[in-house]
This record gives C-alpha cells, sequence and structure tokens, in this order.
DNA sequence: TGTCAACACGAAAACGTTTGCGTTGCGGAT
DNA sequence: ATCCGCAACGCAAACGTTTTCGTGTTGACA
C-alpha cells in the first residue's frame, strides 16, 4: 500500500525545501532548469497529485457544488442533477448531494452540514413540508454567510438568489388551450394541494386558459389529491380516488394532471370505465418522464426540460461563484454588489403523443 | 455578510488562545468554569462551527463517499444512491456524485479526481466501457493508495474489493422456471451483448432453466440487442427489431427480457401482433422500476431491491473505514490485514404482476 | 577588489483545527 | 523559607498547499 506521496516528502527524497519543490511542479521560471527536471520526473514518477483539501483550505473554495433536493429517485431530479454534473464537471466542480426527503429538519440539518465549508455554493429545490411551514430562515442565513445559492423548480420569493423555472403557468395555458382546440368541452383538473408553488401555478394555468375562452370552471371539475397519493404504496387509493372522481362527472372529455403519475392514473381508470383515448377523453400530464413516453396510450405532456435547467442552474452558481472571485481583488461596495439576482425560465414544450388528438 | 467565525476570531476577540477556545468547545475540564461559559456564549451568539475542511486535513479523513456509476436518470441506480444516502447520512457522512456516462476516461478522470483527497472511499458501479476494454488499473491503483472501493451490481473479479450484487443467475432461473410452470413452451430470452456481466449472468441463468427442464435452447429464441438501443433516441429502432424477431418465432408463448425497457417494448409489439397477455404470451422483465408497475399489462418482473442493495454497500465501506481507523493504532501486519473481501448477495424477487399468469 | 544584479533556492506564514507539552501562579505541606 | 502539586491556560506542531519575502552564491563590471 503506497499512500499518497506529497510535497514534503519529495522535497526531503531529493533534499530541497517544500517550497522548491512546489515552484518546480508549477513550472515556475525561478527555479533552475536541472532541479526542476529532476523534481518533475520524480513527482511523475509517484504519480504526485495535489491533495484537494490542503488546496481548499488554502484557498477557500472547495470546487463543490452541494445539491440538496426532496427525493432522488424521481425521473425529473435525477435529470437536472445530471444538466447539473455535466456542467459542474466541465468547469471543474464536484457535486455533493444531499436529500432532504422532503422534510424540513432533513434539508436544514443537510444544508447545515454541507455549509462548513465543504461547499462554495447551493443548488437547491425545497421540500414540502418548508414550503408548507414557510421557514426559510435557514436560507436567508446560509446566503448572508456568503454562500450563493441557486434555486429551481420549487422555489419562493422569499429569498433573494437566482432562479431557475420553467413557466407552469404558460405551460399549463398551452396544454389546455390545446385540449380546448381539439374539441373537449368539460376538462377535469388533477392536482395537488395549492402549498406547492408548482401545483398552484399550473392550477392558476388551466383556470386561466378556460377564462381566456370564457368556459366557466366548475368546482366539480377539479380534482385536488393530497400529496402523499403520489407515494407507490398509496396507487390504489390514488386509482380510486380518481375513478370516484370519473363517476361523479360523466361528462369529462379532457384531462389535464400536474404530474405524469396522475395522468396516467387517469388514463388507467378511464380505460377501466371504456372510455377510448383519445376520442372519448384527451389527456395531457405535467412533466415528462418515463412513464409518459412507455404509457399506452402514449402520453401528451408538457417537458420542463429538467436537464436544461441543472445546467442554467450550474452555469448561474459557477458564474457567481467566480464572479465573486474577482471582487475579492478589487474592491467593491457591499451595497452596491450585484444584487441583481436573475430567474431564468425554461420554456416548456408540448409534447403530442397518442392521448391527444 | 458576517462570513463564518472561526476559533482565532473568537480567541482574538475574548483575548484567550486559540486552543483555550478550542478546548473550552469540546468541554475539556482544563478550562476553568467561568472561561468556558464565556467563550461558550459567545460561540452560540456568533453561531460557531468548526470547519469541515479544516477537519478534513487535521483528521486525515473527509467523512465523504464517493459515488461513482455510469448514469444517473435511471431508476435502479437512483434507488441505490437513496440508499446509500439514507445509511452515510445516519452514520455521518455525505455523499459525492460523479457520472461516468458509460465512459472510460471519464471515469478514471472522476476516480482520480475525487481520489485526491476529496473522499475516504468509493462506491461504484462500473462503466460499459470499462468492461469492454477490461482495463482495471485505475480501480487497482486507487485500491493500493489505501482508498476502499465497493462495488454495487456490474462487478468483476479481477479486482479485490467489497462487492453487493444481486443474484442475476438464480433471479433468472426462477423467472424462467415460472414461465415453465405457467405452460410456456417456447419461452424466448431478450437480452444485451455478453460484455455486460450482468447480461451475461441473466442469459446464463435462462439456460439453466431450461436446461433443468429438458427444454432445448434454440438460438433463434435469442435476441441480442445492441446496448445504445436503450437509449431513449432509438425506441422505435428497438420496436422494429423486436418486431421482427416476433415475425421470425411465431411460436413464442413467453418472453424473459434482462431489463423492463427491452420487457414492456416486448409487450407492445406483442399487443401490436394482436398477441394477448398473459393469455398467448407471458412476459417477465428484470429490475423492478417504474415502468413495470404502470405498464398495461403490468410487467411481472425480476426485482432487485436498489435501495436495499445501496445501503449494504454503504455500511459495508463504512465498516471498513472505521476498521481502518482503529487499525491505524494498533499495528497489524499488512500482509495479514482483512484480505477477506466479502460479497453481499442481495436476493431478487419475482413480484408477479398482470404480464404472467 | 569592491559593488551590485541576477539567479536559485529556503524560511515562514497562512488557511482552521486539535492536542501534547510547557509554563505560570498559587496554596498547602514540610 | 522551600518544595510540590495542581489548576488554568498558552505555545507550537501537525495536516498539505501556495506564496511572499528573504538570503546566499555567483558573475560581471567599474
Amino acid at each position: 500500500m503506497k499512500r499518497k506521496v506529497t510535497l514534503k516528502q519529495i522535497a526531503k527524497e531529493l533534499d530541497v525545501s517544500i517550497s522548491t519543490v512546489s515552484r518546480a511542479l508549477s513550472n515556475s521560471k525561478e527555479i533552475g532548469e536541472e532541479t526542476r527536471q529532476k523534481i518533475q520526473a520524480f513527482a511523475k514518477f509517484y504519480n504526485y497529485r495535489p491533495n484537494n483539501i490542503a488546496l481548499s483550505l488554502k484557498n477557500k473554495k472547495t470546487k463543490t457544488i452541494g445539491i440538496l433536493i426532496p427525493e432522488i429517485v424521481h425521473h425529473f431530479f435525477s435529470t437536472v442533477i445530471r444538466g447539473i454534473e455535466i456542467v459542474a464537471n466541465k468547469r471543474g466542480y464536484n457535486v455533493i448531494i444531499g436529500l432532504s426527503n422532503e422534510s424540513f429538519s432533513k434539508e436544514v440539518i443537510n444544508m447545515e452540514m454541507l455549509a462548513n465549508g465543504s461547499i462554495d455554493g447551493f443548488i437547491l429545490s425545497i421540500s414540502k413540508e418548508t414550503l408548507l411551514q414557510q421557514d426559510y430562515h435557514h436560507f436567508k442565513e446560509t446566503i448572508s454567510q456568503g454562500i450563493p445559492i441557486v434555486m429551481f423548480d420549487r422555489v419562493i420569493n422569499e429569498v433573494d438568489c437566482d432562479k431557475v423555472i420553467v413557466d407552469d403557468y404558460k405551460g399549463s395555458i398551452n396544454a389546455v388551450k390545446k385540449l380546448i382546440a381539439t374539441g373537449c368541452k368539460n376538462i377535469a383538473l388533477i392536482t395537488t394541494m395549492d402549498y406547492v408553488s408548482v401545483g398552484k401555478l399550473r392550477t392558476q394555468g388551466y383556470l386561466k386558459a378556460l377564462e381566456d375562452h370564457r368556459i366557466n370552471p366548475k368546482a366539480s371539475l377539479i380534482l385536488k389529491l393530497d400529496d402523499s397519493l403520489a407515494l407507490e404504496e398509496h396507487l390504489d387509493i390514488l386509482e380510486r380516488e380518481i375513478e370516484q372522481f370519473f363517476k361523479n362527472n360523466d361528462k369529462i372529455d379532457g384531462i389535464f394532471a400536474v404530474n405524469e403519475l396522475y395522468a396516467v392514473t387517469a388514463m388507467k381508470v378511464a380505460r377501466k370505465l371504456d372510455f377510448r383515448i383519445p376520442e372519448d377523453i384527451q389527456v395531457i400530464g405535467f412533466t415528462d418522464g418515463v412513464l409518459s413516453k412507455h404509457a399506452r396510450p402514449s402520453l401528451t405532456t408538457v417537458s420542463q426540460h429538467g436537464q436544461k435547467m441543472g445546467e442554467q442552474a450550474a452555469n448561474l452558481l459557477i458564474d457567481r461563484l467566480e464572479l465573486d472571485d474577482e471582487e475579492d481583488d478589487v474592491y467593491v461596495d457591499e451595497n452596491e454588489i450585484d444584487m441583481d439576482f436573475k430567474t431564468v425560465v425554461i420554456e416548456t414544450e408540448l409534447i403530442e403523443r397518442e392521448s391527444t388528438k
């Protein structure tokens, strides 16, 4: 077992000083040709690599991004991670991942854990519990410590930071308009409780589209489901709820669901009740994942382009980090420092498949 | 912007030495009651938290696990990550993620990047390209540097380390036996090229099950597909390949596919060709993911219990890391050190759904 | 021969911790 | 008055780097 070789060991072995070794390896002109060659050869032979931790300590930057998300077994989130990782890697950063599991306390713990020097900045999507409690002190404290945050998808206005979102509102409007345009008269909405910002916005988009076409929304056509029903254990309950919803509204000819699972389950129920898709009922979901592509019939969805979101978020964060670097040199008035946080909106795309005409 | 406070700052402010502050905060008996109180109060007020990087440098351990996987937008892998994260978190570790994207060079780069002090150990699944090239020097070097590795799912015999695998062989045998037991006479196998170890093992399981029932395997009933067909862009090609396969073998009454996608696609094709499932053709897939649950009909699969694999892998790694700690104290003969690497086998489970009788 | 650059390198600080050991002051025992 | 012990704290090393500021040795030049 040959442990990693350090500058000190090389120095000792070659009977020079540590500083000489360091300089020789960085090709400093201050070191004589002969010594430099000798040191470089030795270092290469022993496969010397500078210790990241020591560098982090010295440079006060870790070249690591902390990702904090509610859940990882989730097509959308993993897509975002991939986007982040690709950009991070390209720009010389690593990513460290924390899962909040939709829990406020885990989110806080994880943040504090990583904020103590482990990372240079955060990219995160807020947990449902946090959204519900509306307690955002951990975000604000982190930012006030000089650690930048980029939020994506589930964001809030209360915290000043860069954000990357999808235009849930507009995406929903387009989806519902598509249903209207293809002849739907009674469009149902299957959504979540309002505290999840994205659910709320999508609901608003649904209403707006109806309004634009002078269609009166009916409360009976809106099904608000508890989030816990999205869990795999409660699939049957979810199915029953939706089935009941169908039986209460026999005129439904279009469905807009705020996520993939609701949409697919609705299709399942519809077929069970002998509706034909898309002839009798058309269905559109939000979030383009694996289910949509492989469902039977395949599902028309509003795609969020998760990977692009991740890439944008990573670029925003790294841009800010490296901008901060420069400002360490030049003195900049703290109050004048870029309070111009950006909110990047990723365009949604309606991916038409078999569940619509 | 109030930057993080350090021991030095506290010491200066309270006019004591750094060591006194450090000791006071760790409740050392050596520090006078009064001073201790004062320091603790001050530290609490300024929300002092020790800097992780400094601790890592001093302790020569980062309390961070490196995960290296081929792909993250993948139900199985993300499940494993969740398992790892849960255990890691519970035991005080963080996880840092690197994606090889099935590329050998990215795998190597990522490893070297993280091996330079950033992590204490690796949990990884080998990329296809690495498997194909059979170049495992980076694993061996990492291990010889004293950084332990735990491999999962895609493992190799050539490297000595802990491993967590699923019994692909046995799982496949059971699946195929189930098909045989329910009356299938002509069972087709849809698999990948042999260099991916799991594909190979699953193929062997298929053959073994047939052999046990004195059924002669027919080459025409085995479809080996190129991996690239699993990509989403090539879904149509995949479908055509499978359709052609069906047309060449009109007697197929059972299908065993080595992954979920192949199985679901096969079902799609079968229905298109007017076969009834499970009456005419029964289908079983490997890897229990989202598709299996929501496919129509829902798919009987061999579940790999990814989360459990992740948990086991994390426990194996951390156990070894913390065992190494103790051995730093007591002197242990290097040659006698535990060469007893474990290979944990996670039992597969046949989850029966609608695609089988 | 004395002066001064240029060259080649070393010492030490700094990043933030922990910890072994040394030091100070003081009270009590002899 | 002397010595010992102990309480309470400081010094400094160590982890592995980079970098600023020396410092010594050359050689050239006047």
